[in-house]
DNA sequence: CACAACGACTTGAGGGCTCAACTATTCCCG
DNA sequence: CGGGAATAGTTGAGCCCTCAAGTCGTTGTG
């Protein structure tokens, strides 16, 4: 790959191979988790997990910027999100009345239905395009190294808590 | 594949301890390399991937569907991103003399300088939130964990060519 | 108390991606 | 060869998401 540079902390041949087997991992499970999610429920992973968060919260309901946090979302992805979802009936939003500015998302029973009926093919792709691909070892492994990768990006930031618009993901924006 | 229920394989308590880790570490880990992408040379990560293999062709030139395979795109995402990067001057394209049908991307000299721009950068992001935070235990396991669910995900399938315009990701389409 | 700083959401423009057509070639086979 | 089937690539509508800006409510301080 490209070399210009001096000071740079290159990547052995070795992590090279890691990290492209990695992203070709990730995007193979993840663009079929999404299809299958997307075909089989109607709705995105993204989505799902809001609901998920949501289905597990006492009374099925949350603060918006809690469930932001808790879902990875940021503010405005979650705000999309759950306008969308609030027009086909899945959450409902109501003021929340210890702080006016503050609105509460609620998963209605539809919602609750719908995730329901979602789960079960999830769960079975999940498990065959993930961990019926790994030995018991590899399957410790995983979850040493995704705790690893956690604690070290959020180190010492707030775990979950959320800054400004910040928690959000990633970028747009055209090339030039 | 769906089951009513019943008959789900549900994950363990571990299990889904894994599956969670892994997708916060994930959607950390690629939300702040698309970021970063985006804000520092002001292209999305799929367009990177694309410059980079594009930059490893002899002659920094390939096939369309060719390219789409190995940047693991669909054709369709190829097509929009070599139109776009097309008006920014960074790739070409040119008609394939052996087969009317096709089209040959190439890289042009802009678009191999801005990718080279953008390498350093990109590395020591990959380095320091990935690498960084594992062991040299972990970066092996890691590197066989990912080769063992690219292997099972395509296990017979085409290792890479390509199906209809089936090689691309995932969904959209709204909730209900 | 007034007012500025801050926090909780929302909104809209812009861009990327998918899906589903659609065009143009090339292949295959009787 | 003639024509249907497969292949290469493109296009447009629709959706999600990001960024940046905007609206309100809350807090803190002189």
């Amino acid at each position: 790959m490209p070399v210009p540079d001096e000071g740079t902390r290159w990547l052995t041949e070795r992590e090279q191979r890691t990290w492209r087997s990695f992203l070709t991992a990730n995007r193979l499970l993840f663009d079929q988790v999404e299809r299958q999610l997307q075909q089989g429920a109607g709705l995105p992973h993204a989505y799902f997990e809001i609901l998920v968060r949501l289905s597990e919260a006492p009374d099925r309901a949350m603060r918006m910027s809690e469930l932001a946090s808790t879902s990875l979302s940021s503010r405005s992805r979650l705000s999309h999100a759950v306008a969308r979802m609030e027009e086909t009936g899945w959450v409902r939003r109501r003021p929340c009345e210890s702080d006016r500015r503050g609105q509460i998302a609620e998963l209605t029973a539809e919602g609750l239905a719908q995730l329901e009926a979602a789960v079960p093919s999830h769960v079975e792709e999940v498990r065959s395009l993930l961990f019926d691909a790994l030995t018991e070892t590899q399957r410790e492994a995983l979850l040493e190294i995704s705790d690893a990768i956690v604690d070290h990006i959020t180190r010492g930031d707030p775990p979950w808590p959320v800054a400004p618009d910040t928690p959000g993901p990633g970028p747009s924006r055209r090339p030039a």
